[in-house]
RNA sequence: CGGGGUGUGGCGCAGUUUGGCAGCGCGCUUGAUUUGGGAUCAAGAGGCCGCAGGUUCAAAUCCUGUCACCCCGACCA
């Protein structure tokens, strides 16, 4: 049997996950490397699968009654130093522009690392009546951070994301929005991308930057690493009182707004890869997937495969993403190719198939073979939206099944830190409050207060799993990207 | 930013210890034979050895500096 080279190149997750994971990135065509430290080229199926999910997204953000806007990348100095907490959060890693052509300027600029600052700027100007209220804003962009360490997809100095920011008449109206928007986004992990997700709330330590609260959706990669994959907080009215945003109500009050803002990024990508991936590579779930099904003929060049081959593909085109590969590449190699590049479903089609008007399908989350008719377009269609649906459905319940069987309770201390070192997952534990407990388990064991989870309030114990005083916030704990 | 590592055709690497014609595998191009799990043969193309200085008759190799990338930490989406 020849060699197989390149699945050799792929390292084995078991064996060093950090390289497994680029490995697939870079053997999927997903992203290239550039010459700008930290920033990553997206390659055209890295980019069709953000494609993807950004319609999507975009679609249940109008839905919900926001709309596009486009704000500028550069930040005055000046602005974004208004609210205090948040120029303290972002400035170690924003890049500044300080020269417009050979020309020093006289206010240096901020490529943005986040839009608050600018939004808020601009609601000021427009927000004047109960009347003006709410504003639903997003914008699709890309912002900068200069992190001291990237990877791609998971921390990169540029990335492509979308920010909401919305203003409303008062806390209830803004709070209902932070928890809409977390729900959008769990609905998005878990029905579109097959990522099971917990929502919780973040601890003061974890939360974002001038956020009054923060809420995440965070999910179990298949080292036990946790990724928090969506955030939206609620800011109350301490950006609206920095930059002087108020409206008159019908009481002709003045009174400030309440705020929010929440965020998607091309993260999702990372977390793709790292919770359904395996040793052959990418695994898409349907939904989320540029092709969704390859045909591949078998010996092509015998008398009828390639032109079979070419008529299933115009007879089952419809509104399913299907390719045909009819390059000279072996079927062999196109099939690990078209695993390594995550295709749910191959359709293949050989002189066999051809004397007998069939089809053999194999999915790419099982490897399961199964055989069909060719004679009726229709039927062949509608058997593979079927099995579409099976794996898009199979495939989160699997994640899911990976995710709860992560899951374990610690109530004292020795037993958390055991799980901590032994078993990656999110740990289940009590917390008085106090910061300095979390910064103590984060000192210890390395791992951060993931979030308090919404949908889990059983506790594990009566005390802090730290100091041991009396506890009644149940807490999930895990090492994070 | 601390610790460790690596820079040599597109990719992966050998060569560096002991200075002396720049090599191998994959990929790429052309042709032929092939095609049910990454085909075979033949003939080709492709290099300022990361960059800048220095030592030397001679530098991929030695010295100094510098840049980039990777891994592990600390910080973040």
């Amino acid at each position: 049997m020849a060699r197989d080279k390149n699945v050799e190149a792929i390292t084995n997750m078991e064996d060093d996950f950090a390289r497994w994971y680029t490995d697939i990135v870079k053997k999927a065509d997903l992203c290239d490397y550039s010459s700008v430290r930290g920033c990553m080229i997206i390659r055209p199926y890295g980019f069709a699968i953000w494609e993807l999910i950004r319609n999507e997204l975009d679609r249940l953000f109008k839905k919900t009654g926001h709309e596009n806007v486009y704000m500028p990348m550069f930040i005055p100095e000046s602005l974004l130093q208004r609210e205090k907490d948040h120029v303290d959060g972002f400035a170690p890693e924003v890049a500044w522009v300080t020269h417009g052509g050979e020309g020093k300027l006289a206010e240096r600029l901020c490529v943005r690392p986040t839009s608050e600052t600018l939004f808020c700027e601009h609601y000021a100007n427009i927000i004047s009546s109960y009347r003006d209220l709410p504003k639903l804003y997003n914008q699709w962009c890309s912002v900068v951070r200069w992190e001291k360490t990237t990877r791609p997809f998971l921390r990169t100095t540029e990335f492509l994301w979308q920010e909401g920011h919305t203003a409303h008449a008062d806390a209830e109206e803004a709070l209902a929005e932070t928890e809409r928007m977390l729900g959008v986004y769990a609905d998005l992990c878990e029905r579109f991308l097959a990522i099971p997700v917990v929502k919780g709330r973040k601890t003061e330590r974890e939360k974002f930057a001038g956020a009054e609260r923060t809420y995440s959706v965070e999910s179990i990669m298949r080292d036990g690493k946790a990724l928090q994959t969506a955030t939206s907080h609620y800011f109350g009215d301490g950006f609206a009182k920095a930059f002087d945003i108020t409206y008159t109500d019908k009481d002709n009050r003045t009174a400030h707004v309440h705020q929010t803002s929440w965020g998607a990024t091309t993260r999702l990508i990372g977390a793709l890869i790292m919770v359904h991936g395996d040793n052959s590579g990418l695994k898409l779930p349907p939904l989320a997937a540029p092709t969704q099904v390859v045909i591949i003929p078998v010996a092509q060049h015998k008398e009828g495969v390639e032109d079979a081959a070419r008529n299933l593909f115009e007879m089952i085109k419809s509104d399913l993403r299907i390719d045909i590969d009819l390059s000279d590449h072996s079927p062999g190699w196109k099939f690990s190719q078209y695993e390594m590049k995550g295709v749910p479903l191959r359709v293949e089609i050989g002189p066999r198939e051809v004397e007998e008007n069939s089809v053999v399908m194999v999915r790419r989350d099982t490897g399961e073979k199964i055989s069909a008719s060719s004679v009726d377009p229709s039927r062949l269609v509608a058997a593979i939206r079927a099995i579409l649906d099976e794996i898009q459905s199979d495939m989160f319940n699997e994640a899911k099944k990976f995710l709860r069987e992560r899951i374990y309770d610690a109530a004292g201390i020795e037993e958390f830190g055991g799980t901590a070192e032994n078993k990656p997952g999110f740990i289940r534990a009590m917390w008085c409050g106090n910061e300095a407990c979390e910064a103590e388990l984060k000192e210890r064991f390395a791992v951060t207060s993931r979030c308090l989870p919404f949908e889990d309030n059983a506790a594990v114990a009566e005390t802090c799993v730290c100091c041991g005083k009396p506890a009644d916030k149940l807490v999930y704990w895990g090492k994070a990207y």
